[in-house]
Order: structure tokens, then C-alpha cells, then sequence
RNA sequence: GGGGGAGUAGUUCAGUUGGUUAGAACGUCUGCCUGUCACGCAGAAGGCCGCGAGUUCGAGUCUCGUCUCUCCCGCCA
């Protein structure tokens, strides 16, 4: 028999009931975590969003104790009763609660519940697509409450600091202009403009430059995001992003602001006290160190060039890379001369895995190399690579030979895998960094063209302006742009917009953008760029990485409360699906038979 | 679009070289139990072995295809 909730009410939320409140009554509300029945003595388990408390029934109130009796696990209930200080043998040291449990008076059954089909207990969990068909169960696991309660105090906390700071919080169109740069978009069907599309933000890029336009001065925004591409571990096609401008403000004034908020949210959130400032690496250099313009700075591990000690080497790989302008570079795996041939092979299979050809290796001995490519090498070569990678018996040297852009991916992937392997770090380390001065334009070898690197709507360092008049040189200008990462992981890219029309034509005139296609797509914000645009610039944080990093998730999955899968499927819902023919007819859009 | 991993009771998994009736734990149901907290004890129900072909006297096991989930590459200015 379920009962109705009346006039109750609840005083007090399960995780926090404690020794201070002995012998006083409460009323709690919660769900049957587990329930273990003696016989005569029952004991509850009960569980709401703070937490769980021990509740137990006496057979002497015969009402209560029927009814505790026959609940099962899940169903929800209000208990009123009295906190009792447990005896010393009965404390349960494994609970928040464990010091004190509530003898109940009175049960309420409000609603019971079938089975679950998923295991809520944390340590048997079920697989990730039963859990994601029953997300508003698995959202009853602690551990992904805690994950999106987090979350919320993060958000909070950001919304305070930028309020504090003078920002106004402004929310721009989720129905926009499709600009087909970059990410696919996600298109709405107009109804009203038959035939015609909106297309979701993949970033409020536009309309926050238009608001410094427009003199606000300040802006932030916790902004939904869409992108119409392929998922990963951290990537969802809606996700949200802290998103940031400010006028008449340089590069450094958005570090300062950002590593005081970063200092902020480490200390409220996690108790962790950041070192200030952040390093601040080139792109360059981090390409040079790390291979990747992403590195994982919690351990040291640097790669080095050795086309040159290495250009007139006979292994023929070496010599063929150099021979069609490719580059040799180096990564010393410190005290991993014992790899076994399973080891170096699963190194070996992930470069091929991340597009390299191959990896070359060889052990550092008392006598010089061994093993591997060690025969193709000459004692000058041995030496000198030993010098530059300054190399110990009992090294592994691994060796990419490859195209620039391939040999930095494959030694990033081999260095990032030999972090995780050998434990390089700890795992509750924090390691942030600036990476600036990306540059502007990437060269497609493919498509013969250039592209932007980042974003086109960047302000190039004054100093390389005069590059412009030098297509050979292109390549080298340098745009006021920024990452911030963290532990390997991108959170945040943002740049010094460029205000300057002028200088904004000459940008879209490398990337080859036709006059009228310019005017098509991008018209309306060049057009506002005439009117008195003031410096600005501004950057944007993933909110979902920032958790996933503040919580060690390790999927984006568990910082969402109700996540996609890597088809874009909402496996509760079956979003996305079909729909009635009338509703398309209203749109005027034709589905193709397939 | 490409490559790897996974799919067996409600759930998590085991299942040998292809060989009788596919097992365990948790959960569920029934009964007992007054200090449990992974409560305990006795019993029971519960299976399209993802789906479809094929090989075979015989397939959970081998082959091919297909679907779903997952990790990565491409992609993500």
C-alpha cells in the first residue's frame, strides 16, 4: 500500500545527518538504498543527493517495521524518527553517517519500484549503453552526481568571478547563419522561409565580436555548442563553453584575468593551489619539444632533431626521409633498454596506428648502441646522438623518420604513451600552459592552398604584417592566438581579434576567398567591422574538458547529464528519428530514397 | 570513411581441442532470522549464447556478413 506524501515535510537531507543532531527527530525523504531484514530488526539504507544514513526499524513499532518489511530497493520513502548515536561496536567507519543511525517511528512507502535494470553499486557497474537506454538511473550513482554537481559549482563559481570582473552575461541566437567553414552544421529547417536553413552555433564567435562592436565592452556566456562531426572520448556534438571577449585589452590581460579565475576554481573546487603564472610556450617550441602543440607537461620527456648528425647516414629510411625534405627526430625512453620485443612492437603499432610508417629504435649500452637499427649506424653517429639526447646505458632511443607534421604526431603519441606506461607523473598533478604564437595560415599540401590554422578572424603580430607581400612567407606569420592546456588536454583557444578591415581583407585574400562568396557568407560582419571596431579579443573554455579534468573523468560522458553516444544517438530517447511525413511536407524537404 | 576491442540469465562475468541437460556471483521470488552494514541460512524461477547465413554427424566455440556499444585515425577553422 503506498502512502501520500500529505503535510510532511522533510528537515533534513540523509548525508548530513550527524552527531549533532542526537536524540532530536527528523524527517527524511530518500530512496531504499538496500535494505537488510533480520527478521525481527530491519536496517535501511536510505539515499538521497547528499548522501546515504542508516536507518533502523524496531519490531515494537509494529507499523513502521510491517512496512520496512516490504520495501525493496529503489522505492521511495520518508522516514521519521530519531537520530541515535550508534554503540561503539556498531559504528560503521565506512560511512560519512557511520557514527549515528535514525530509529524510525514512522514509514511512508511514496512510491515503490520495479528491479532496476542496471546495477547501481559502483563497484559491478553495467555496460555504458544500458546505462545511458536508463541515464535517470545511473544518474542516482553518487559518483556521477557528484560529477554533475561539480559541474554546477563550477559554472557558479565562473558566473561569480566574471560578474565580479565586470562582464555582462548576454545570450546570443541558437538559430543562426550557417557558415560552412570549419565544422559540419547542425542545419534547422526553416517552416516560414520554405527551403531555407538555420544552422546551430558551433561557437558565438561572430555575434561576441559584433557585441564588442556594439560597445558592451564585457561579455561572457555559458554557451551551447553544436558540431555536426565525428565523437570521441571528449568530444559530444552539443557541449558548452565558457565563452569570453573584452574590448581595448592585450594577450596578457586575458591571462592575468583567466589564471585568477583558474586560481579561483582549483582552490573552491579541489583544495588545489596552482602556481602562477602559467608558462608560456610558443607553438614552435612546443612542436620542437613535444611534438604536439598539446603537451602533456606533468613530465619532462623532450624530443630532439637530429636530420643533421644523421644526413648522410646509410639506413636507407633515414636516408630517403631526408631525401624527399623530410625530418629525423629522436625520444629517449629513460631506463627502458629492458623493453621486450612485445614493448618496442606495441610502440611500433601505435605510430603506424597514428599514420607513421614505422619506428625505428635502439638500447643504449656502456658500449654504445645495441639492438634494433644499431648496425646502421656509424660510431660519429652514435656518439653524437648520444650527446644531443644525452643518453645513458640502459636508455631506449626511438627514432621518427617521416614528414615534420608525422614525426611530431608519432613521437607526441609515443611520448604521451610512455607518460601513461612508466607512470612519468603523478596523477593528481596539474601542469598548465599558455601555448602562443600559433601560426595564422597552415599550408594543404593536398588542395595546393593555404588555410587557416585556427581562425581567420585573428590580428597577426604587427611585426610579421609586412609577410603579407610575401607569399613564400606566409607560413610565417604569427597571429595573436592562444591555447590554454592542462595535463595534455586542449581547455581553452582564444586570440586578439582582428579589427582592422584592412587588415581582415588581406587575411581572406591568402585564403583565397572570392569576392562575392566573401560578401555571401560573411558580408553582414565585415560590413560591421567599418563602424568603429574597437581592439578586442577573448577566448573560450570547454566546460566539459574543465570537468572531466577537475573530476579525472575519463569520458565526456560522465560530465553530461544526459550524453550522446559516439553515433550521436541518445540511446534513452532514440533521438535522433524520423519523422512524419506531414511535418516534413510543412518544411518542404523530401527525404532521398536510399 | 578506415583500423582495433566488446556483445552468453535482469546485471557482471566464466565457458577448455567443436561433443550430453550452457555455469557462478549479484539481483528477483518463497520461507526462516532482533545489531546488520557485501547481513546470514534454506529453496525456486530465470537463456533466440546480438542478428543472419555457412562449414560440420554436431556450433556459445570455426568462417563470412550484419547490427549495436566502445577506443583510435581521418574529421573537429
Amino acid at each position: 500500500m503506498l502512502d501520500l506524501l500529505g503535510n510532511l515535510k522533510r528537515t533534513c537531507y540523509c548525508g548530513i545527518v550527524n552527531s549533532d543532531l542526537v536524540d532530536l527527530p527528523v524527517t527524511l525523504m530518500g530512496w531504499v538504498h538496500k535494505r537488510r531484514d533480520l527478521g525481527g530488526l530491519t536496517f535501511i539504507d536510505l539515499r538521497d543527493v547528499s548522501g546515504i544514513v542508516q536507518v533502523v526499524v524496531r519490531p515494537e513499532q509494529l507499523e513502521a517495521s510491517e512496512k520496512a518489511h516490504d520495501v525493496r530497493n529503489e522505492y521511495v520513502i520518508a522516514v521519521q524518527g530519531v537520530v541515535r548515536r550508534r554503540d561503539e561496536k556498531q559504528i560503521n567507519k565506512n560511512m560519512p553517517t557511520g557514527e549515528i543511525e535514525v530509529e524510525a517511528s514512522t514509514i511512508l512507502v511514496l512510491n515503490d519500484a520495479e528491479p532496476s535494470p542496471v546495477q547501481l553499486s559502483e563497484q559491478n557497474m553495467s555496460d555504458e549503453d544500458l546505462r545511458l537506454e536508463y541515464r535517470y538511473l545511473d544518474l542516482r550513482r553518487p559518483e556521477l552526481q557528484k560529477n554533475i554537481i561539480l559541474r554546477h559549482n563550477m559554472i557558479s563559481l565562473m558566473r561569480d568571478f566574471m560578474n565580479h570582473m565586470g562582464f555582462f552575461e548576454i545570450e546570443t541566437p541558437i538559430l543562426m547563419k550557417s557558415t560552412p567553414e570549419g565544422a559540419r552544421d547542425y542545419l534547422v529547417p526553416s517552416r516560414v522561409q520554405q527551403g531555407k536553413f538555420y544552422a546551430l552555433p558551433q561557437s558565438p564567435q561572430i555575434y561576441k565580436q559584433l557585441l564588442m562592436i556594439g560597445g558592451m565592452d564585457r561579455y561572457f556566456q555559458i554557451a551551447r555548442c553544436f558540431r555536426d562531426e565525428d565523437l570521441r572520448a571528449d568530444r559530444q556534438p552539443e557541449f558548452s563553453q565558457l565563452d569570453v571577449e573584452m574590448s581595448f585589452i592585450t594577450q596578457n590581460d586575458i591571462f592575468t584575468l583567466m589564471e585568477a579565475m583558474f586560481k579561483l576554481l582549483f582552490k573552491e573546487l579541489i583544495g588545489v593551489e596552482l602556481e602562477m603564472p602559467f608558462p608560456r610556450i610558443p607553438y614552435q617550441v612546443s612542436m620542437d619539444k613535444y611534438g604536439t602543440d598539446k603537451p602533456d607537461l606533468r613530465f619532462a620527456m623532450e624530443i630532439e632533431e637530429i636530420s643533421e648528425i644523421v644526413k648522410d647516414s646509410t639506413f636507407q629510411v633515414f636516408q630517403s626521409t631526408l631525401e624527399t625534405g623530410g625530418v629525423v627526430r629522436c625520444l629517449k625512453a629513460p631506463g627502458c633498454a629492458d623493453f621486450t620485443r612485445k614493448q618496442t612492437d606495441a610502440m611500433i603499432d601505435l605510430a603506424k596506428h597514428l599514420g607513421g610508417k614505422g619506428l625505428a629504435f635502439t638500447k643504449v649500452t656502456e658500449t654504445g648502441f645495441e639492438g634494433g637499427i644499431a648496425k646502421f649506424l656509424t660510431e660519429k653517429e652514435v656518439t653524437e646522438i648520444s650527446m644531443k639526447m644525452a643518453a645513458k646505458p640502459g636508455d631506449l632511443l626511438f627514432f621518427g623518420a617521416d614528414s615534420w607534421k608525422m614525426v611530431c604526431k608519432v613521437l607526441a603519441g609515443v611520448r604521451n604513451e610512455l607518460g601513461r606506461m612508466l607512470k612519468l607523473y603523478d596523477e593528481n598533478a596539474y601542469a598548465f600552459a599558455w601555448i602562443v604564437d600559433f601560426p595564422i595560415f597552415d599550408y594543404n599540401e593536398e588542395e595546393k592552398r593555404w588555410e587557416p590554422a585556427h581562425h581567420m578572424f585573428t590580428l597577426p603580430r604587427e611585426e610579421d604584417l609586412l609577410y603579407f607581400d610575401q607569399p613564400e612567407n606566409y607560413g610565417k606569420i604569427l597571429g595573436q592566438l592562444y591555447d590554454m592546456v592542462c595535463n595534455g588536454m586542449e581547455l581553452a583557444s582564444g586570440s586578439i581579434r582582428c579589427h582592422r578591415l584592412d587588415i581582415q581583407k588581406r587575411i581572406f585574400a591568402v585564403l583565397g576567398f572570392e569576392p562575392q562568396d566573401l560578401e555571401e557568407k560573411f558580408g553582414y560582419f565585415l560590413n560591421a567591422l567599418q563602424y568603429g571596431t574597437p581592439p578586442h579579443g577573448g577566448i573560450a573554455y570547454g566546460i566539459e574538458r574543465l570537468v572531466m579534468i577537475l573530476s579525472h573523468a575519463n569520458s565526456i560522458r560522465d560530465v553530461i547529464a544526459f550524453p550522446k553516444t559516439l553515433k550521436a544517438v541518445d540511446l534513452m530517447s532514440q533521438a535522433p528519428s524520423l519523422v512524419a511525413n506531414d511535418q516534413l511536407k510543412e518544411l518542404g524537404i523530401k527525404l532521398i530514397e536510399s
